[in-house]
DNA sequence: AGCAAGATCGGT
DNA sequence: CCGATCTTGCTG
């Protein structure tokens, strides 16, 4: 159930969708939550102005440099977790922002769900026993792309279509996948 | 050493 | 709209 390397060691552009409907396992005190993914966003690279990774190799992007399905957690405005997943493989600085799960939308919400801290930095999704990813038996979710949010400073690479958010069934049953928000 | 800005959120 | 709060990368 847990998901393998090979889910992550892909182009982000694939697994940043993927993520969507499944779950990130966490535990914490003895017990495991399970929390659904319904958005996500895609950094892709040192070309990407909006990836950190922009800044070349330095000891917060260290992470996004080794190979696919680890963590990536930094600090932002000295308050929010932001929770990620690195993607592709070595050399190749990718990662899969946690926008949002059920029960936590915006990714300040989901780190402080999940309690992350900067000891999550670097922590493998394949051997941890306090945060996992586990694939489900549901059908995967209709999809719906946008903008990237808060990376107004990024060029032209602000309008990419890099943000992924799972529609809700009610929506999804319409058959209205593809789009835009 | 100092500084400006930040992949955000909650309250006015 | 603004403040919180602190890490980071850049400048000097």
């Amino acid at each position: 159930m847990r998901l393998p390397t090979s889910f992550f060691e892909r182009d982000v552009l694939e697994v940043a969708p993927d993520l969507l409907g499944k779950y990130i396992a966490r535990q914490h005190d003895g017990a495991v939550t399970l929390h659904r993914i319904v958005e996500t966003e895609a950094y892709r690279g040192e070309e990407d102005l909006a990836c950190h990774a922009s800044k070349g190799r330095t000891p917060r992007t260290e992470v996004m440099y080794g190979r696919g399905g680890r963590v990536y957690v930094y600090l932002i405005y000295g308050m929010h977790h932001l929770l990620n997943f690195v993607t592709s493989g070595e050399g190749n600085p990718q990662a899969a922002l946690i926008r949002g799960v059920e029960g936590a939308l915006g990714p300040g919400r989901v780190g402080k769900l999940l309690r992350l801290d900067k000891s999550f930095y670097a922590e493998d999704l394949l051997t941890s026993t306090r945060i996992w990813v586990v694939d489900n038996c549901e059908p995967a979710p209709q999809i719906a792309t946008g903008k990237r949010v808060g990376v107004d400073y990024a060029g032209a690479w602000k309008n990419k279509p890099w943000r992924f958010i799972a529609l809700p069934l009610n929506e999804a049953d319409r058959g209205r996948s593809g789009d835009k928000i």
